[in-house]
DNA sequence: AGCACGCCGACT
DNA sequence: GTCGGCGTGCTC
């Protein structure tokens, strides 16, 4: 007999492991590897992942279950995709359960449904609360049982009578979208022989006849009745003849049906992409894993070569997966690959709905689709043959996920790369310090494009000093210099990013007269206030409140707002340059969805002047009338408290900067700063590159930080301030007693925000350079709070590598 | 997660 | 003596 053996659907520590069920003969056909099936699990029915299949079992076989039923035809993960599963599983210590549904679209996780079946015919049998609630039914679901305040021991004893019976059911989330066709199913002499035959006065029928006669192929059923401004009625009559048959037919969503793009072809390339793509083009066709660095200015080019090396992979009948930086952001990269791919291409990313999604991995499982542009995820997509990994922008924090569990899109690419024997190839302008010491220690293969396409130079970078400007009586966020040239611009017709990484109006309200700021409740942060809505927001929890009118300190009236968020901004504008026209780009102006493409369209078709906007802007965007890039608070992110901050802070304003000036019209960018001698952004205003990686390099071995030393962060979190730090304390001399003398343990600290949530958070940090237990001593220490962490609401969380602090 | 089991106090 | 509170442990 064969046994499969299950990964259950409940993501516990004791359930994460595998379960051994019989097949039943009449599955056997059917399950394999990667199957979803559900099984009886306890008392009720679960969903499982079958990961393996085999002849014997050490459980005795009484106790052995057989597998209800089958959710899949085929396999939706493939064998390599259940290992590389595993593996995550592993390496972040996240449940296999949990791997598995993130590898896969949203629509294929299932909703459990709990049941009160009737089995007795006489309702008089029954408890009368419980008759009372299923009234005439026969079937009720159990949430409207508990609704109703249905007496629970009384359902149990009923169902250990007989009388009725507690189900579950597993029900399955995917929805295939279907048309209902219209098909000849006879030989043309038989829609010939019908006209004869059907009554001068069925006109209608008589044309769909004619139809097909001319056009004997399937037609949805509901253009044709459009065509012929008819309805099903007349349909009908010819099913009956057997002339046609109605069919559904699977059709994918398709987000981009809308769209028309123009086909492009293969560019020349210029000498030096030419030089670039070469090794990897070698890499394609000898089948060797190699991980390039595409080390490219803004600007330089790096698109296209990752289309021909695509194209290259195609021609090998191969496939590709691109991973492009939170994509909805880039239309303009998205048309570029459709463009030149067209119906090969699905696109992945968080602007989809469930069900889009869910389409566009039915093109790749189905083989439908050679290559997949798409944010992190679409680093699982079931391709078997994979021919090139591509990674653009890769210095992004998004390739990492903030949750469980916690994968690096960038390794996950590297160990599906190993697998298919083919290059990775990791672009940016501004690439990571681990990847760029990587690369220069030949752990990767560095191919540099140093020039822009358009031969042009870098846009000129002007720092200025706000400190003078508000000596000098300025007191506005615009300095006479960024003032100046933004008039100019709109004078010349031409168009502007701007860009500040705050959104909301001020970014914190303080009393005048007593000091007093006003705090979120729940989190140890200032509001934020929102001018449109004239609220208070807490930007780390969803807490909202009306702005006071008077401080609920002293009562007095001079509460004023302080710092500068995109609202005040776009609000400036408005009073300095009347004729100027605005588009904010933040959270709360693209909240709705295709709200980003839409803001875009319209600036590309210079329907303004300005584009204002938080991060969201500073990538990938492409347009050829921007002349001018200004950063209004080029310090905001270098005073976070993380190891990090100057290198955010240099690859943001390279990153800015490259949007101005990128096709015949010169650039021109200007940063305000308080702190205009920090290296991060004198470097970035001169794109020195290797010089900010040289310092920085330094800073980091100092202090011992990446890409010298691994660090693993640990944080505690719980509503009790002594309890998170009594653990943190605990858990740092279980570390230390563990761990090696070479590895540094940090902590307990509170976290740059102390309390989000009405939690209070506490890290420790271990800074290592090889220590092979640690794994297994934070499994053990997270095994010890396991009872806590389950009853008392107690959180530690293990991040490998993270990419903040917070 | 859900549920059974089993150990304790409160009650007919 | 029994009912039901919840702490503990199991699910192939």
């Amino acid at each position: 007999m064969k046994i499969a053996e299950i990964i259950v659907d409940v993501p516990t520590r004791q359930t994460n492991k595998t379960f051994d069920y019989k097949i039943p003969e009449t599955l056997e056909a059917v399950i394999k590897p990667g199957i979803r099936v559900i099984i009886p699990f306890g008392p009720r029915k679960v969903m499982g992942f079958v990961v393996g299949i085999k002849e014997e079992t050490a459980i005795t076989n009484s106790a052995l279950k057989k597998i209800s039923e089958a959710m899949d035809v085929f396999p939706v993960l493939t064998d390599e995709l259940l290992d590389l599963g595993k593996w995550i599983a592993e390496e972040t210590i996240s449940f296999y359960i949990i791997t598995f549904q993130a590898m896969l679209p949203q629509a294929l996780k299932v909703k459990y449904h709990k049941q009160i079946e009737l089995l007795t015919d006489n309702k008089e049998e029954l408890p009368s609360s419980i008759a009372a609630i299923m009234a005439d039914r026969d079937l009720i679901d159990f949430d409207e049982f508990q609704q109703r305040n249905g007496n629970y021991s009384q359902l149990l004893k009923a169902a250990q009578e007989g009388l009725l019976e507690i189900s579950y059911m597993v029900k399955s989330k995917a929805t295939k979208k279907t048309i209902l066709y219209l098909t000849p199913i006879k030989e043309i002499q038989a829609f010939d022989e019908a006209l004869q035959d059907i009554p001068l006065q069925a006109k209608k029928q008589r044309i769909i006849v004619e139809h097909f006669l001319y056009n004997p192929e399937s037609i949805p059923q509901k253009e044709l009745l459009e065509k012929f401004q008819t309805t099903a009625g007349s349909i009908n009559p010819l099913i009956k003849l057997g002339l046609i048959k109605k069919e559904y037919k699977e059709v994918y969503r398709d987000p981009f049906k809308n769209k028309d793009l123009e086909r492009t072809y293969a560019l020349p390339l210029a000498v030096q992409q030419q030089e670039a793509i070469n090794p990897i083009l070698k890499a394609i066709q000898k089948v060797q894993h190699e991980v390039f660095l595409l080390h490219g200015v803004t600007g330089s080019g790096k698109t296209e070569v990752y289309l021909q090396a695509i194209e290259q992979v195609l021609n090998n009948g191969k496939e590709a997966i691109v991973l492009v930086p939170e994509i909805a952001l880039t239309p303009q990269m998205v048309n570029r690959f459709k463009g030149r791919f067209g119906k090969k291409v699905a696109v992945l990313h968080s602007a989809l709905s469930k069900g889009e999604k869910f389409d566009e991995w039915r093109k790749i499982q189905q083989k439908k689709v050679q290559v997949v542009v798409g944010a992190r995820s679409a680093i699982f997509a079931p391709f078997e043959n994979l021919g090139i990994i591509i990674i653009d922008e890769e210095h992004e924090t998004t390739y990492k996920q903030d949750e469980q569990p916690r994968y690096d899109a960038k390794e996950v690419a590297k160990y599906r790369a190993r697998y298919h024997n083919c290059p990775v190839v990791l672009g940016s302008a501004t690439p990571t310090l681990e990847t760029f010491a990587r690369a220069k220690k030949g752990v990767y293969h560095l191919l540099e494009l140093p020039h822009r396409m358009n031969e042009g130079p870098m846009p000129a970078v002007e720092i200025v000093d706000m400190r003078n400007e508000l000596h000098r009586g300025n007191r506005t966020m615009f300095s006479e210099k960024l003032m100046e040239e933004i008039k100019i611009r709109i004078a010349r017709q031409e168009q502007i990013v701007l860009f500040l990484n705050r959104r909301g109006y001020s970014t914190f309200v303080m009393c005048r007269d007593c000091g007093h700021v006003m705090n979120c409740p729940h989190c140890d942060i200032a509001l934020t206030y929102h001018k449109s809505s004239h609220l208070l927001k807490c930007h780390y929890c969803a807490y909202e409140t009306g702005m006071p009118a008077t401080c609920e300190e002293c009562e007095s009236d001079t509460i004023r707002f302080f710092g500068t968020g995109t609202q005040k901004v776009e609000e400036s504008i408005q009073q300095l340059i009347p004729e100027a026209r605005v588009i904010r780009m933040d959270v709360d102006t693209t909240r709705k969805k295709g709200a980003h493409e839409t803001l875009l369209k319209k600036f590309g078709g210079h329907e303004a002047d300005i584009l204002l906007g938080t991060q969201m802007i500073a990538k990938g965007l492409d347009f050829k009338n921007v002349t001018l890039v200004g950063v209004l608070a080029a310090d905001a992110m270098l005073h976070f408290a993380d190891f990090r901050a100057s290198e955010k802070t240099f690859q943001l304003l390279t990153q800015v900067s490259g949007r101005a000036g990128r096709h015949e019209l010169p650039g021109e960018v200007v940063i305000q700063t308080y702190t205009p001698e920090h290296y991060s952004i004198e470097m970035a205003s001169k794109y020195q590159y290797n010089q900010f990686f040289a310092h920085e390099m330094k800073v980091r071995k100092t202090f011992h930080y990446p890409p010298y030393y691994f660090l693993t962060l640990i944080t505690i979190s719980h509503q009790n301030q002594i309890r998170v730090m009594e653990v943190g304390k605990m858990i740092r001399q279980l570390l230390t007693k563990h761990l090696s003398e070479r590895a540094t343990v940090l902590g307990p600290t509170p976290s740059p925000l102390v309390r989000i949530n009405d939690r209070y958070r506490y890290q420790c940090m271990v800074k290592y350079r090889d220590e092979p237990n640690l794994k297994e001593i934070i499994r053990k220490i997270l095994t010890h709070y396991h009872d806590e962490m389950k009853k008392n609401d107690l959180s530690i969380q293990v991040d490998f590598e993270p990419n903040h602090l917070m």
